[in-house]
DNA sequence: TACGAAATGATACTA
DNA sequence: TCATTTCGTA
């Protein structure tokens, strides 16, 4: 009992310990965060103050979830399986299923990802005839989520204007089409699970009494509808203990409100608010630059960090000529790192956006050192995977028309666009899915829709007593795709991945602890089980007939069947956003990504005015304070050595720009600082900025290049300045291939292979790769993104 | 229907 | 620059 709040420091021991009344947790950078949330959750339960069931955690991320679910196992001798702790979709998923009926949902709803929702609604405008140039479909998809994060249904959005007005009426039908669908989309996941509780009493106090304890972490990150959710859990005798840091607040522009804390702070009186100032990650420079940087914010909660760790390393700054420069000047110093005994993994890459990530990889590869890039297309979003779950949606429910038209014609079967067009026109007119109104297209379209329809037909038909992984192996096979991938010249990953979709369903059915053969579309009652909730309404009024019936998903994870879970999972947690794991590499992200994780040397780029401050960063309310905070989050994520670099021109979308440096060095405690290069006084070279103005000016295309917003047709008059980047020191090195004759590598586009020839030097350096898949070729090294394998 | 050419847009991102 | 989408023709 005592080891377990051993080694906490005063405030995080008065966090853990506090009694059940409303808390509000500041934590800092590096400050134990995780650790107090997981530590309070096995106090509480150790002090019989709660017990696994009455617990409500949540997280964004199922990263964060899995995370606390795994140290509170170990912590504690109990299994957090059954336990709600979740993300919000999660949470709202689990409880929507349970209670499916009063939420107005069919028992098979499944669930819209973004790119979906966003067919959804193209599919949506254009059976409506909507000018899609006028109102682009884009543009309604985020103000539809935005009102749905507002909490805001059709009828309580304010029509201002015409257009707004068209946005409504669309968001209606777009909500009705979901509805008769049977989808939801994320946002609809949250608002509904919301509705429930406004709009159910007894329900509402039923999960009130049971949640004796909320707590929610990144509390800085919850949106309005968010923290209206948890308002409506946290009843008279519970309490939120929320967990946040109003200085790494970094998601306002997808709907974060931080302004959640304060009215957190007042709306529940909270007595205890602890912040934890204590870092254990960064060395004094580092803590102090940070410090010293967000203190140019207002509205701040106020907090100071502190270190016992000493002052360490200043932080080194950088001054290059041109992008590719400075990434030469880092891939030194990262060799100097690595000489230095530090491994390759405890070395981060920041930078503000994507794009910048290109010349870099590209001086990493020259110099032959190992990399990973975080971010781009996840397992479920694979467009192979997303076919085959349309398929699966598709048999679980014929009226999902975003799975039907996916995948109607694909592989091709010779339903084209008029087919579709015409059965969408049918569909509208019987009011019916698309699947249903094939019987009313005539003509050569109804011939090969029929067929289409008898084949999911059979399908439906011949998986009904399969079990998951049966299910899924069957459709992959039966629906053409196995066999259309199997043709394709390119399709050989995506076969794999379709493999490896059989091998997530064997995989989940195992961890969600169902019986290898239970039927996929079943719901299994197991012994003990008890049936649905039966919570009816009668006369307008929501009544409980049964108090016991209802039913907790948490003794009873079998309201879904195996299949509705798996294509559940499969739109919440899309896989790992991250590159090939494994090998020991240098860690390339953006530095959104880069929040909640820490490296011993961290490289901050493209400090530069309109990149870092991003340029639109201006437009918005708040907008460079948020820069300023995404900033703070970068600095913080380094424990011992920091490098800040900018450079005077950057080549971006084909055009070079000349930047000016970010005003963030200014904001900066010059003794923690180390220029590298001389420090050039703002204002004493040309283009020097003016401090007050309005950034998108300081910086502009190449002198008397023109303007640039002259059009596209100016790229083929436009001559790029291609002024060769001066030579660095290391020019000599990075011609060393770094490779040899034998070794394994890993191309992007042609997977796995070893190294069979090389010839030429420098940027003529070729060699010869035979591939796993792809044969034997010759690649230039300067080109071609091979990298190192074991 | 299918393919290549041309046009276009480009901050950050989890569920 | 590059990835995606639309356009125009075979």
């Amino acid at each position: 009992m005592p080891e377990l709040l051993a080694n906490l420091n005063p405030e995080q021991l008065a966090a853990v310990t506090l009694p059940n009344e409303p808390a509000l947790i500041l934590a800092g950078a590096g400050s134990g965060k995780t650790r107090v949330l997981i530590t309070r959750i096995a106090w509480l339960i150790q002090q019989g103050m709660a017990s696994p069931s009455t617990i409500l955690a949540v997280t964004f991320t199922n990263k964060a979830a899995r995370e606390m679910m795994g140290r509170l196992q170990a912590l504690l001798p109990i299994d957090t399986r059954g336990m709600w702790i979740g993300t919000f979709h999660g949470l709202c998923n689990r409880m929507l299923r349970a209670h499916y009926r009063d939420a107005g949902l069919p028992q098979t709803f499944q669930i819209l990802d973004t790119a979906d929702q966003l067919s959804a609604i193209k599919r949506l405008m254009k059976g409506l005839n909507i000018d899609d140039e006028k109102y682009p479909p884009k543009n309604l998809q985020y103000f539809i989520n935005n009102a749905k994060e507002q909490g805001l249904r059709p009828k309580d959005v304010d029509v201002t204007d015409d257009f707004n007005r068209k946005f409504v009426e669309l968001y209606e039908a777009y909500d009705q089409q979901c509805q008769r669908e049977g989808v939801v989309d994320f946002a609809e996941l949250l608002l509904r699970c919301y509705e429930l509780l406004a709009h159910n009493p007894p329900l509402r106090a039923h999960y009130q009494a049971r949640f004796r304890d909320i707590l929610v972490d990144e509390f800085q990150d919850t949106n309005k509808l968010q923290y209206a959710w948890l308002k409506l859990l946290a009843g008279p005798g519970n309490a939120i203990f929320a967990v946040g840091d109003d200085d790494q607040s970094i998601y306002a522009f997808r709907g974060a409100n931080v302004g959640n804390m304060r009215d957190f702070e007042n709306e529940f009186r909270v007595k205890h608010l602890i912040k934890l100032e204590q870092n254990y990650r960064s060395h004094g420079h580092i803590l102090d630059a940070a410090n010293y940087l967000i203190a140019h914010n207002s509205r701040r909660l106020g907090k100071n960090l502190r270190t016992d760790a000493g002052h360490g390393e200043p932080v080194r700054v950088y001054e290059a000529a041109t992008d590719s420069q400075e990434a030469g000047w880092i891939v030194e110093e990262i060799r100097a790192l690595i000489n230095q005994g530090l491994a390759r993994n405890e070395i981060a890459i920041l930078y503000r956006s994507n794009a910048q990530s290109r010349t870099i990889e590209h001086t990493l590869v020259n110099a032959g050192v190992p990399y990973k890039v975080y971010g781009g297309l996840r397992f479920f979003e694979r467009q192979e995977v997303k076919h085959a779950l349309a398929y699966l949606r598709l048999i679980d429910n014929p009226n999902d028309d975003t799975a039907f038209a996916r995948v109607v014609n694909f592989p091709a079967r010779g339903i084209g666009a008029r087919s579709i067009e015409q059965l969408a026109d049918a569909a509208r007119l019987y009011n019916c899915s698309m699947a249903a109104a094939i019987p009313y297209v005539t003509g050569k379209a109804g011939t090969s829709l029929g067929g289409f329809a008898n084949l999911v037909a059979k399908m439906r038909a011949e998986t009904a007593q399969m079990s998951l992984p049966e299910t899924v192996e069957y459709t992959v096979r039966m629906s053409g795709l196995a066999e259309f991938y199997q043709n394709e010249r390119e399709g050989q990953d995506r076969l794999e991945n379709l493999q490896e979709l059989v091998n997530a369903a064997t995989a989940f059915v195992s961890e969600e602890g169902y019986g290898l053969d239970t039927p996929a579309r079943s719901i299994p009652l197991r012994p003990g089980a008890s049936a649905a909730p039966e919570i009816v309404s009668r006369d307008g009024e929501i009544e409980v007939l049964d108090a016991p019936a209802i039913t907790d998903p948490a003794q009873n994870p079998d309201l879904m069947t195996p299949l509705a879970g798996f294509l559940s999972h499969a739109s919440l947690e899309a896989g790992d956003n991250q590159a090939q794991a494994g090998q020991d590499a240098v860690q390339l992200m953006t530095v959104h990504a880069a929040k909640g994780l820490e490296f011993t040397a961290v490289f901050i780029t493209g400090l530069e005015e309109g990149l870092f401050p991003h340029e639109n960063s201006a437009m918005e309310a708040d907008g460079l304070e948020e820069e300023r905070r995404l900033m703070y989050v970068a600095i913080t994520r380094a424990k011992e050595r920091l490098y800040i670099s900018f450079a005077q021109s950057r080549l971006l979308h084909g055009q070079t720009r000349y930047n000016v440096r970010s005003r963030f060095f200014d904001e900066l405690p010059q003794e923690s600082l180390k220029w590298l290069t001389p420090k050039v006084e703002a204002g004493s070279r040309w283009g020097g900025r003016a401090d007050n103005a309005g950034w998108g000016r300081d910086w502009f295309a190449r002198p008397g290049g023109g303007e640039s917003g002259g059009g596209r047709r100016d790229r083929d008059a436009y001559v790029a300045d291609k002024s060769p980047a001066p030579a660095f020191a290391n020019e000599q090195r990075a011609a060393e291939t770094g490779f040899r004759v034998g070794q394994g590598v890993f191309h992007t586009k042609f997977g796995e292979g070893t190294i069979t020839a090389l010839e030429g030097s420098g940027t003529d350096a070729k060699a010869q790769v035979r591939f796993k898949r792809h044969g034997e070729k010759w690649l230039a090294l300067a080109v071609a993104k091979l990298q190192p394998v074991e």
